[in-house]
DNA sequence: GGTTCGACTTGACCTCGGTCAATCCGGAAT
DNA sequence: ATTCCGGATTGACCGAGGTCAAGTCGAACC
């Protein structure tokens, strides 16, 4: 992604949703002019990690939702055994850290996975608002509910796909949020690393690479590192649908 | 469970939260006593569910949030093949519906796993009483928040575990929620069939039956058709933490 | 009390995906 | 340019768990 452009943003470091690109995709979605405004005082400021910075940790108190602004990052739980397992990539627009409202402590951790700038809204400014603007504070309810249903999703992939079905669906999703953001939705650029997605969908290394060259092979995809380009959108969105896998998974076992 | 006493609940159905056993374990938790009477107004009232009775369905429109009062449910989703995918066991103190918050529309279903009576909450009621009692929006964010973290689980448990581990897991989480219920967490009675576990756990009927009967070989368990003893919690707590599973899963692949 | 039906169990077998190991490749450092 | 190193790929092999098939058992119904 266009990392060098990022740096560039910082002089405008105090942006302002009003005037966010993004505005459309993230919390402001569907808020009138006048409660934007009032949103825009509970945005402290843009955050700015490199690869590999962590914007918070397991165990952190709770101060702030955060907003992808540009760049990518993933979440994660791990255990004390140091076992990781990844919950999601975040692209721009997203909104992570809703894991910390139970307890008033993350019991996650979110990791850039390139250059990366964020919105930080603290929460304590936030619920001040969002108790004045009772649009926005719907809003909020509808953006966590998301969250959950993109992790039934997630479970669904774990639980009831192959592993081929399941890189099919995890690209399929990066390109349909790549559409959402105007890009181009058929050339992907990969910010995490083949052992980030075998872990997102509960596989190993070895078979996540070997089907990246089947899907190749089969025509689906062009695949050079880090970049994917889906020479058949068609036949990848079949492969998302294909084989419901031990079909004897049963329907509905009553 | 005790299905036959909750037929005798119907006489007090306009029962309140104020009076509620399960008060601690709901919504009401950490709220002051006049909130409290407020969140009264907002719970219609008791709705009972026979075996294999339906809460909602993938599609209704969302009207209200739903606390189980006693017996169970299991949510899940189905997709376009009939192929489902549960994504949960709920007891009683337990809330379920959030996920029609983002669309209006529920996207998954909830059904009865035996004879079970629920608590009502109409939502627009709901945000009347949330917008003047900032601790219970603030509850609210907070169970959804459980919510999440409570997937997360799910998820770990899929995509790292071993079938062994896995079953423990399960045993072990409804062990614990039958003690904050105050029940014998040692004797357990599963409302779900095995087909429900297996899918639960993204397993298949016949491996959960062969874990049950390895558990019992062990030691760990005397099964009995639903009914389940746990003979050495001590060794069941074991069984969640061993075997970290293709270890080589790897650490944080940074 | 026998029949039926569906949930559950058990065994024999097979396959998908994990394991182990050898290599490839590109970027960073010397 | 050469070395180094970590991510990625590929192959050979193996085993946990899925598949298929044959029971068993208990509850419901006549």
């Amino acid at each position: 992604m266009d990392s060098g452009t990022n740096v560039l943003d910082l002089s405008q470091l105090r942006r302002s949703c009003s005037s966010c690109a993004l505005s459309e995709l993230c919390l402001p979605a569907g808020i009138g002019n006048d409660d934007l405004e009032r949103l825009d005082t509970a945005v402290r400021d843009k955050r700015t990690l490199d690869r590999g910075g962590m914007l918070y940790r397991d165990g952190d108190p709770f101060e702030a939702l955060y907003v992808v602004r540009s760049g990518s990052l993933k979440t994660f739980v791990q255990d004390d055994s140091g076992d990781v397992q990844i919950l999601g990539f975040h692209l721009p627009g997203e909104i992570i850290g809703f894991d910390a409202l139970a307890s008033n402590r993350h019991v996650s951790q979110a990791e850039a996975l390139e250059r990366s700038s964020i919105c930080e809204l603290p929460y304590a400014r936030l619920q001040q608002v969002t108790s004045e603007v009772p649009a926005l504070h719907r809003q909020l309810m509808r953006v966590i509910s998301r969250e959950v249903i993109e992790e039934h999703r997630h479970l669904v992939m774990m639980g009831r796909q192959q592993a081929q079905e399941q890189l099919a669906i995890f690209l399929k999703s990066l390109a349909d949020r790549y559409q959402r953001l105007q890009r181009d939705s058929t050339a992907l650029t990969l910010s995490m690393s083949r052992y980030d997605i075998a872990n997102y969908l509960g596989l190993v290394v070895e078979t996540v690479s070997r089907l990246f060259s089947r899907l190749e092979e089969m025509g689906v995809l062009e695949v050079n590192r880090k970049s994917v380009r889906i020479c058949r959108p068609d036949l990848l969105a079949e492969l998302c649908r294909s084989s419901p896998v031990a079909a004897s998974k049963q329907r509905d076992a009553g």
